[in-house]
DNA sequence: CTACGAGTTCAAGCCGACTTGAGGTCAAGC
DNA sequence: GCTTGACCTCAAGTCGGCTTGAACTCGTAG
């Protein structure tokens, strides 16, 4: 009979038992039945699981997640979401940039203060800059989630 | 007599009064001391503050934040462990990137399921390639520490 | 028959960054 | 003198995403 324990789903995934079960809970992958008392997985749950890591990665919440998968795959995402999503990315990407070079520049900078360097101060006004909210985003462990088939309260920040 | 009181200081960042108090308990800022019970601040928590904020926005953990951040004022990083921080900032940026891109071309892509095409599969590839760990990115939600300063009566220049 | 290991359920715990609530103090204004 | 409102302290609560622990059930090997 086809169908994976849930100890494969984890050796071939990265991701533990207790996860599995944990997003079998909450909906997001779903087991094909039971041997017994085991849950059985599709080897598909293997794509769904890289596309929740790809979420999770992006700093989405699960909620969030799950309203972008359809029980059945896939992108249950309309263009529309999908680009707001990825624009919000792209906030947080280009927010990201202004701190990093921010740092960089503070590791090089003469300035006693780095507050007393416009350069410094304009990268931080930068990585404030924009109005936006952004998920937080998960803890990266490698490891995980092999896309592979082979045998298968508040930071807040405000400027002006 | 100088000093701000916590609501000005609460007022001109954005920061809450109870994370001002959170912050000074866990030492990110201190007060210069107490008009009766109440805590006086150095206009020189401003900055601080913006450094916090900006930490904060980086995905820093106070923690490491604090770690960064001497007593009175700045950088106490090496120019080493900037750099590191700024190369593990690169690094989730990277991730980000492909993991937005990922999303701009399930946006656009035919194919019924994502998995399937070759495009989004090297991006989710690339989004997971790393085997580093990154900190979480903290919410970032709009309003808060404002780097203005109107007054400058300690001399130093902060945000314009 | 018994022991073992791998699975199961359910409740509770953990971490980080704050927030909230109860109860107390104090200076200013009526 | 009394009220008000802004501040104070300290303990506990919240939220997300899991992990952990106790107690139980199976199927299989010895």
């Amino acid at each position: 009979m086809k169908g994976m324990d849930i100890a494969e789903v984890s050796r071939r995934t990265g991701v533990p038992a207790s996860t599995l079960r944990y997003y079998e809970e909450r909906g997001l992958v779903a087991s094909i039945g039971r041997r017994g008392q085991r849950r059985l997985f599709d080897p598909a749950v293997l794509d769904r699981l890289a596309l929740i890591a790809l979420g999770r990665a992006g700093g989405f919440a699960l909620d969030e997640i799950s309203s972008m998968l359809t029980p059945d795959g896939l992108p249950k995402m309309d263009r529309g979401r999908l680009d707001a999503k990825a624009n919000e990315l792209d906030q947080t990407i280009q927010r990201l940039t202004a701190i990093r070079e921010a740092l960089r520049h503070a590791a090089k900078c003469p300035a006693a203060r780095p507050m007393e360097c416009p350069t410094f101060r304009r990268a931080v006004r930068l990585a404030g800059a924009g109005r936006f909210e952004v998920a937080p985003l998960a803890p990266f462990k490698a490891e995980a989630v092999s896309v592979t088939r082979r045998k298968r309260r508040t930071g807040h920040v405000r400027l002006e």
